[in-house]
DNA sequence: CGTCTCCCATAAGGTATTCTTATTCGTCGA
DNA sequence: TCGACGAATAAGAATACCTTATGGGAGACG
């Protein structure tokens, strides 16, 4: 008799399944079959080689090894999977069955493997990246165009929004990488993609004094708008607010019409040409930091992007002014 | 860092594959992935539960068997698959990958052994059944009408053909199963399904002599022409053939028709009304005998076949005459 | 019909995996 | 700050697996 008289190893064997401090395992996941993928290709080298030797040597194993594979695999199958055929061995229909699965489970991991491999190198997969407002108009633009070109396999996704939001995103693994104003705090690590100077934009013809003007500014509570407040109390001015917006543009565009005085970054002050004329003195800066999950493993992907930002910054990065 | 280095797990780490005495294993298969389906099972429960505890739980292992299971897992495949997500771990894209991977793979497993525990229990697989003539015609057909109303989802296949091919065809695991006349030799294992009395035939209105008369008899060298031949020899008869076919039906007609003498089975025999009243007395008779190879595994669909075989041999068996 | 070769099974021993329990560490929530 | 929860680590035991050595059975061939 070739094999055990077990049945097809039905999950616990009812009676005596181990349990842990807590619950009886209530919706336990199915226990599966104890098998190795080894034992998987050790069938299918059989059914490709014909014997249990010409097996052994393609796979590598002393042949004694695939033999007591093989019957270990059919004992906890619990089905003849083997047959004699004069001095060789050969499979049965259930030893043909389970060769079938050999071959999709076998091929499944050479595919999994070869995916593996292509998303190590940052080859494929997909990279989810949040950046606030200007980084999206004017410092990053080059780098995503070029990572588009160069791994065009990698799904890129981009989203803009507040450097708040997109590191709450981040930790909550909805985003892989994120452009954001500093500070990030210990759950992330950062790197200074560039420095964004902060200028003061007075209303054309403004000579008042800029403590009692009125100002248009980032709203409360957001980073730019605390290092602009720092800045300006360092001039002992405490700014009163007429307008608030998260959008530099329209920040602008009120400094423009008169409404009021305003600290803006470089771009968004210089993107409307009669802004440019009420661009006064630097008076802060801000950082732009690339941020990732601290403790998040490495990833090809996000590297090869912060690679290129890098190398995009160091060549436009607008210097001094 | 939750990963070491190692690459993807190349084939042979190339430099230290083992050889054995022969060949250096040129076509070798590709030595899959180390991974075991517990392992995958671990990705999968993970992938569910969200925790290594509940996973463990929900698998009836210990916690920290899980945890090692799975750093092993990383450590083969090299790619990080955790990541800490606060006191929790989650499965980074990789992870994922791999989870994709352990879903289609358990799930095939359990389709196997679905399959197998039917094949086991005889509900699925094939059947490949070897008759001669006189049993496809007189004994065997109940049994067949039943096995195809009992088991409708084996695939059920029928070969008709003489002794000797069946046998042949038997031992090069073409047939799983035949019904043949003996003697089968060592390579099979046999059961005598029932006995057939051989009837003397004698043209109509005969009355010479069968030592000097002309027959018509299987061909030399099937089982049924030695018995036959035999049976005469011991009544001092060696006959003169003048025609020579495999099929009953034929020589019972050539008897019909005057030609010659013959011995024939019973029911090839009362086939023809006319033959009938030619029949004499019974000369010998031959067993048909159920042959497996000698050390084919137990198959329940041959099983449950030879069982309604018996059961119907039994109720229809032609006693004595 | 013996002998030789091929193919496989088994035995024995070593090593690598993979469990377990006990314990520690980090994180979250009150 | 304490208590819980979730996970990592350590240490030891049990398995699983592979290796070499050897024996036995089946075909091939003179």
């Amino acid at each position: 008799m070739t094999t055990g008289e077990g049945a097809i190893e039905d999950a616990a064997a009812a009676g005596d399944a181990p349990e842990y401090a807590g619950e009886p395992a209530a919706g336990a996941d199915a226990p599966p079959l104890a098998i190795h993928l080894r034992q998987l290709a050790a069938v299918r080298a059989l059914a490709r080689r014909g014997t249990l030797t010409g097996a052994a040597r393609g796979l590598g194993v002393s042949q004694p090894a695939l033999s007591q594979s093989l019957a270990e695999l059919e004992r906890r199958l619990g089905a003849p999977l083997l047959e004699r055929d004069g001095r060789r061995r050969r499979l049965t229909a259930a030893g043909l069955e389970v060769a079938r699965y050999a071959e999709e489970t076998l091929g499944g991991a050479g595919a999994l493997r070869d995916r593996l491999r292509a998303w190590a190198g940052g080859e494929a997969g997909a990279l989810r990246v949040g950046m606030i407002d200007a980084a999206g108009l004017y410092a990053l633009p080059p780098a995503i165009r070029a990572f588009r070109e160069t791994r065009p396999e990698v799904r890129l996704e981009l989203v803009i929004d507040r450097s708040g939001v997109l590191l709450e995103r981040l930790a909550r693994f909805d985003l892989d990488l994120a452009f954001v104003v500093g500070p990030a705090g210990p759950a992330f690590e950062t790197t200074e993609v560039l420095r964004e100077p902060l200028h003061l934009y007075a209303p054309p013809g403004a000579d008042g004094d800029p403590a009692t003007a009125e100002w248009a500014l980032y709203p409360r509570g957001r980073r730019t708008r605390r290092i602009v407040d720092e800045a300006l109390a360092a001039r002992g001015v405490r700014p009163r607010v007429a307008l608030e917006s998260d959008n530099p543009a329209v920040l602008g565009q009120m400094v423009a019409l008169g409404l009021g005085w305003s600290v803006l970054p470089t771009g968004a002050g210089d993107a409307a040409p009669e802004l440019a004329r009420c661009r006064r003195e630097r008076v802060a800066e801000r950082a732009l930091l690339a941020a990732r999950r601290a403790l998040a493993p490495p990833d090809a992907r996000a590297d090869a992007f912060l690679r290129l930002v890098a190398a995009r910054a160091a060549a436009s990065q607008p210097r001094g002014v």
